[in-house]
DNA sequence: TTGCATTTTCGCAACATTGCGAATAGACTG
DNA sequence: CAGTCTATTCGCAATGTTGCGAAAATGCAA
């Protein structure tokens, strides 16, 4: 029975395989990108509404001002969650966090 | 003019002690322990609703089980975006990030 | 122009997350 | 019971993110 019901480590493989194929690593990284920039000008945003310098939004998370102005660059892609929490925190927010399915275009 | 515009930086710090102080570290710590063990929860819903188990997800994403494991445990308190993204993707999903307003209560 | 605050870039050490194998335990089937 | 799949835990190396100072560039006002 085994061999029968075993095949699913295969079809994943496949699953693996036709997802990367149909969703090529440039559109990967397109997507991506444009999520990192989107994050960075949000963080420039709330900054920006809160009237603080980089340097006093620095302070109030406890960093320096070149830490902040690295998450403000749209190319950078190292954003994490224990980063954006603690200047959502700092400036009166939270972090919400979602997965929504992706409609696949026809 | 300078000397009349400058305590600017004194105000951020006054903010800072301000925040603290009124949401005290373990608030804060376990506002903190309640996301991370969402977001395992969610990890393990997406898993489950996908019928996959953690290491055909591993492969999907190119990692191995105890990785999977180790995220979907609600006491891990390392999730990164990165990580997020990467289930995400081959699950089908996108992540949203929000930055939403905490109400202080009165 | 000078002066000052702010922003940006660079480099490297320190810390945090991931990769991965191996071992253990639980559930289920025959 | 053995056999299989699944889930969990551990340790350590590899990779990634942060901390932070210093210098240079920008913007604005006097």
């Amino acid at each position: 029975m085994a061999k029968t019901l075993k095949p699913a480590s295969d079809a994943v493989e496949i699953l693996h395989r036709r997802f990367y194929e149909g969703k090529p690593a440039r559109l990967k990284n397109l997507e991506e990108a444009r999520a990192n920039e989107e994050i960075a000008r949000k963080i420039h945003e709330l900054r920006a509404a809160a009237s603080l310098s980089q340097t006093q939004l620095a302070k109030l998370i406890g960093t320096t001002a070149s830490v902040i102005c690295r998450l403000e660059n749209a190319d950078y892609e190292g954003h994490s969650l224990a980063m954006l929490r603690r200047i959502a925190g700092a400036l009166n927010q939270r972090v919400e966090i979602r997965f929504i399915p992706i409609r696949r275009s026809a």
